[in-house]
DNA sequence: GTCTATACTGAGATAGAC
DNA sequence: GTCTATCTCAGTATAGAC
């Protein structure tokens, strides 16, 4: 009797986990990990923090599956396993940075907890540092198949690709936050692409 | 009996200050703002929290002390009232980020109260937006100076020079204190010059 | 100007009834 | 599974002695 309905008492354990977590993504982006509490959380789900708890054992717990969930489905998004052209590798980041401008919410965990880990003791800093180096390299990949089909603009090599553009879509990420009306992250990165590649985007 | 030397009875309270805004840069860039505490500010400089709150009523206080603080250091070495030859401009800003990149200490400041400035209820959002604001019109500045001057890539609006340099630089320098070995902020900042102006840096 | 003592708040987490 | 009650801890801030 698991999982018959959204709603309901026997909406089953795995939906109210994913009612939690859901929850969670949103608060940890509005207002980070330490500053987000599980009161505020529980409270967005409509129960107390100590029914939460039964559910993941502490805060760190919970915060982990945030971010396993993020992953799962970022990786369901970009399909990083089926091969890309090298000609559509920045039209398909591209794709991702609007369907990221589509959820702000995505934008805001990710950007937020990215910058919070790099401060003392954080317990998502191994997470981003992992995840960023794996970042660069699959975007080392994609520039270096552009790069020997010679779609690389003049004296731009891979590795400063790679680097670049992912420090430019962090940053407009950030700024955008900050005041959205002051910059559109999708028309910054396709310009970044417009400089560093040979092809339209 | 002002500042008669920097330790001892009769140091004042002018130094005192000074040692505590120091110290407070330094807990709020390696914690952030609301997880960095008074207690750690004040154990830094020898005092006891209650002590600290006697130079500054509060936490919010210390906070913009701290800024303002950093502000009119960055005036103090950017000298933007001087003209600078728009020839000069790229090379002006790496110089900045050279700085920076002396003063590890000074870009944790920056870049975890930025980030953290996006969450809600956050004391000094509106503090990072209007000096992003500023910011921007000042790269803005330079950079129309250099397109009248041609001095700008092909292509390249002063305006998209601006976002994405502000971008590149924020980005780059978040990578930075993620993982220190895995990026070079003024090798980045300096390809991305190359890329849009057309003036060696 | 600095300390000790304390008030107050809100956090995460646990125990146990239902 | 959910609640209430409670514990423990750390934080900011205040009061008052020295």
């Amino acid at each position: 009797m698991t999982t018959t309905g959204k709603r309901g008492p026997y909406r089953g354990t795995a939906a109210r986990r994913r009612e939690i977590v859901d929850a969670a993504a949103e608060v940890f982006g509005e207002s980070g990990y330490r500053a987000g509490s599980l009161k505020d959380i529980a409270g967005r789900v409509g129960i107390d923090a100590s029914s939460l708890l039964h559910h993941f054992g502490s805060k760190h717990v919970l915060l982990e599956a945030v971010l396993a969930d993020k992953v799962s489905r970022d990786a369901q998004a970009l399909h990083w396993d089926e091969e890309i052209e090298p000609a559509e590798f920045p039209a398909a980041l591209i794709r991702l940075a609007e369907r990221n401008a589509a959820n702000p919410g995505v934008i805001g965990l990710y950007t937020v907890l990215l910058a919070e880990s790099t401060t003392v003791d954080h317990p998502s800093a191994d997470f981003f540092r992992d995840r960023h180096a794996t970042t660069r390299r699959d975007f080392l990949r994609g520039f270096d198949a552009m790069a020997e089909a010679g779609l690389l603009a003049e004296d731009v090599t891979p590795q400063e690709a790679a680097l670049s553009t992912l420090a430019i879509w962090d940053g407009a990420q950030t700024q955008w936050l900050l005041d959205p009306g002051a910059i559109e992250v999708v028309a910054v990165l396709r310009g970044h692409f417009r400089r560093i590649t040979r092809v339209e985007v």
